[in-house]
DNA sequence: TTTTTTCTTGCAACTCAGTTGCATTTAAGT
DNA sequence: ACTTAAATGCAACTGAGTTGCAAGAAAAAA
């Protein structure tokens, strides 16, 4: 793990006022250094051969989500994709595309969704978006 | 089963080319009375006693999906609920808003999102926008 | 620093929605 | 009625995520 990123993840865990261990250090440093969702497996893998035990990475994202320094960003064959929060509000999020060709998921930062739907009544505090289609890579080859 | 139901949905197997079986059948009058997404238990529950084998609506639903007359709407505490089509379109359907007081989900028939993400070369095929937040009931008593 | 308290971790066993293989049944075309 | 391709039921399986509990590690107190 690179210093910068270590430094970053000392800062997360002190402001959201949570213990600094090992784990959480190792769990934040992967979601920092991939810049794009990750599942329980895929942290695993990036931490290697001394990540911690899968129950204990799920507790942490129950921890880190709670926190508000991490979202639950889409789910994808069952399996929930996790990615850090630092590029949403609480309420607004960014949308995701699944390209059907070749399966890769993109984070669309720039794409912003207007949220109206008060009208009825609805108070809406979070909004989840997934988009499905071809990626620009998967329609220009088509 | 209601006659019209029954009509109804001897109309969507013939039109889908789908072979009529009374699985089906019931599988789909469910869905068509409970205007709602259902998940494959209330599916179940909703036919009674004679419901087919749960192997037999998840194939059913695949087969149905593949055939455009249901939609995947939402997962909820890992469980998919499916819905009619009817109300959407192939790439433009509603948001679905869940009640994080209550638990409720309604369909949001009336709300439709502006999808222009093509800018990026990106071409949606599918929507899912799922909102989550407090509920007209949850907001007033809150 | 040492002690005490509180939170965190690992392990094993579990849960449960959804899937797979295969034998049997049923719808539809002839 | 006969044939064929598709649909169904059952049992066994899969795999992401959870739970209980004992052991370990941070932070707070002494
Ligand atoms: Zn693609
Ligand atoms: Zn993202
Ligand atoms: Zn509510
Ligand atoms: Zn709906």
């Amino acid at each position: 793990m690179e210093d910068r990123t270590k430094h970053k993840v000392e800062q997360l865990l002190k402001s959201a006022r949570l213990r600094r261990t090992k784990a959480r250090s190792d769990i934040l440093g992967a979601l920092l250094e991939a810049h794009q969702p990750l599942t329980r497996e895929q942290i695993s893998e990036r931490i290697g051969a001394c990540a911690p035990n899968k129950v204990t990475i799920y507790r942490a994202m129950e921890t880190f989500v709670a926190a508000d320094i991490v979202h639950k960003a889409f789910v994808q064959d069952r399996t929930w994709y996790f990615e850090l929060s630092h590029h949403c509000t609480t309420d607004q999020c960014h949308p995701h595309f699944s390209c059907t060709s070749c399966g890769r998921t993109d984070c669309l930062h720039e794409l912003s969704i207007p949220m109206t739907a008060d009208s009825g009544g609805y108070i809406i505090q979070h909004q989840r978006v997934q988009l499905e289609g071809l990626c620009p890579k998967c329609s220009k080859s088509a």
